[in-house]
RNA sequence: GCUCCCGUCGUCCAGCGGCCUAGGACGCCGCCCUCUCAAGGCGGUAACGAGGGUUCAAAUCCCUUCGGGAGUACCA
């Protein structure tokens, strides 16, 4: 028995990093380190015409983001490398010759179109298409290419033991002999896969349940491998480490429910299908991602639901994860990550801000804003970062004093570029459907130069004081303080919405918010005439 | 078609034979608070897919059925 437990995640690198294959990584990566384990990051690139590099980049680039940290992998490096698939063919190669000297591999010489007719022969009988040795063509000439397959047994069962799923068992005669390599030469995923895992000394498999299926010929694979040392002389053979001494195969496996969109489809782009990195451009945090993510097929047994990085390892096992397939669910994602927001130190909020005022991250169009995560929205055209990059020491000033006034009342980062361009510009722009709502009232002009007269009075310049300028304006003038409030607000902040009034005022410089008010009154009074 | 997996509020999770007139969270609705929007507080809405068993007792065990999903590649 190995001491130690070791999982691998191992994606193949064609696209980014969905909510999928994140949620995968962190569980692998969980169990690792909830049990003192070894959390392995693989390249599965054995297909070149698919694998690219800026995927594996990005891969690795989003797992960094999310926090996620790999004891072993491209990056990482260890001891059982090179940790991209591609730069063990010749292991794979090596191990493949070495299965066929054995006689459990054999030559199937049909070409890809002659499976494929014969498979909508069977079909059409209504027959399923398993390929068996027993029922593959004999040789058909010397010198036509084949692929080799591995000899399945062709019948008795098979049983796993699935963490999450409990016992499986399969029929071999169902089974379908697996082609091991290619008429080119190259090894399969199958091949590959197995025997990295082998090599790499991975104890448990936890993946995907689109893999469940797959299962059976893995274990037959594993068993194969490392029954005469056959893995062993191969490593060596090729100059690659050996193995434990002690370990024999993976002995575990995991395979996690799939995540649909809320109509219980494949998730589309509507709910969360994109890039990972394509959160952070909305405005997520990443250790909210990996909260939400965790509790999607998985809870705690106390049922705490707000858990951080320490609380999610001191809780995970395979005991509580779900079977069933789980909806992601970006109202909630949203929710969670409002709640983190709040929690977040105010000069760590700022920090987090910045990216969304320099023009790192720009806004989103309006059409998708309230929307998940999602490509289509792309950058609005005609914005401008708010700060420069890196902020100046008076823009950093603003913007650690506008975080208490817009920290709780944001659920996404990205909302900062909502309330920040009132703090930042020196045009403002009113918003139209503010200045006939709020500045065509009656009375709104009035309301306005009785604010500036006493703004201007003002001895100091402060959120309290200014307080005091204002509210005995609602009085004097015989309305309430709302009516007050509001047409001040919009001169000043360009929008009946804002962060709260007296501290907004505060935080920008007297002379701007006179000229605002100021500004205000000949527009208040035309909406009012019109 | 065949093989395998899954089935509790709209969604996520709890429940593992009696504590369930089914609990928590998000959402939604209402109220309170209030300078707008939020945040916060309080209350409410809403589910065991169906049918048979087993049992004194079933959301929990068994069977059937229906529904959903995955696989069925010289892709991983």
């Amino acid at each position: 028995m190995p001491s130690t437990p070791r999982v691998r995640f191992a994606p193949a690198p064609s696209g980014w990093l969905h909510v999928g294959s994140v949620r995968t990584a962190l569980f692998n990566w969980l169990h690792a380190r909830a049990n003192d384990g070894v959390a392995i990051f693989r390249i599965e690139d054995t297909d070149a015409s698919r694998a690219t590099e800026e995927s594996m980049d990005s891969m690795h680039d989003a797992m960094a983001w999310l926090g996620l940290d790999w004891d072993e992998g491209v990056r990482a490096g260890g001891a059982y490398g090179p940790y991209r698939q591609s730069e063990r063919k010749e292991l794979h190669r090596a191990v493949a010759r070495r299965l066929e000297e054995a006689g459990v591999l054999y030559r199937d010489e049909r070409t890809a179109e002659e499976l494929e007719a014969w498979r909508n022969e069977r079909r059409a009988a209504d027959l399923a298409p398993i390929v068996k040795r027993s029922t593959t063509p004999g040789p058909a000439g010397d010198d036509r290419t084949a692929t080799l397959r591995l000899q399945l047994p062709e019948e008795g069962t098979i049983t796993v033991t699935d963490l999450v799923r409990g016992d499986v068992t399969w029929d071999w005669s169902h089974e379908s002999d697996p082609v091991l390599v290619r008429s080119n030469g190259d090894v399969t995923y199958p091949l590959a896969n197995s025997v990295d895992d082998i090599a790499q000394g991975v104890t448990l498999v936890c993946r995907g349940e689109d893999l469940l299926s797959v299962t059976p010929r893995q274990v037959f694979l594993y068993d194969l491998l490392t029954r005469d040392g056959l893995i062993d002389d191969a490593l060596a053979e090729v100059g690659l480490p050996a193995r434990e001494p002690d370990w024999t195969r993976p002995t575990e496996f995991a395979h996690l429910s799939m995540i649909v969109g809320m109509d219980r489809k494949k998730l589309s782009k509507r709910h969360g299908s994109v890039s990972i990195q394509e959160f952070a451009r909305k405005g997520f945090l990443p250790e909210t991602i990996v909260n939400y993510l965790a509790l999607l097929g998985w809870g705690p047994e106390d049922g705490r639901e707000r858990l951080d990085r320490d609380e999610l390892v001191a809780a995970f096992g395979f005991d509580r994860v779900s079977r069933s397939a789980a909806a992601f669910d970006t109202d909630k994602l949203t929710a969670f990550n409002g709640e983190r927001i709040r929690d977040l130190d105010e000069d760590e909020l700022a920090d987090r801000l910045v990216p969304y005022l320099d023009g790192t991250y720009p806004p989103s169009n309006p059409d998708t804003e309230d929307d998940a995560p999602d490509h289509e929205g792309g950058p609005v055209a005609d914005w401008e970062p708010l700060v420069s990059s890196p902020p100046s020491a008076e823009e950093r000033a603003t913007l650690r004093g506008l975080v208490p006034l817009v920290q709780e009342r944001m659920q996404r980062l990205d909302e900062v570029q909502r309330y920040a361009p009132a703090f930042f510009v020196d045009e403002l722009t009113l918003e139209p459907a503010s200045v006939q709502k709020v500045l065509g009232k009656a009375g709104a002009a009035d309301v306005l130069r009785a604010a500036h007269r006493e703004l201007q009075a003002l001895d100091d310049w402060t959120a309290e004081a200014i307080e005091g300028a204002l509210r005995p304006l609602a009085d004097e003038l015989g309305i309430g303080f709302g009516k007050v409030a509001q047409p001040v607000r919009v001169a000043v902040t360009g929008s009946q919405v804002s962060p709260p009034l007296f501290e907004s005022i505060e935080l920008m410089p007297r002379q701007r918010v006179l000229d605002r008010i100021e500004a205000a009154i000949p527009v208040a009074e035309d909406a009012g005439a019109g």
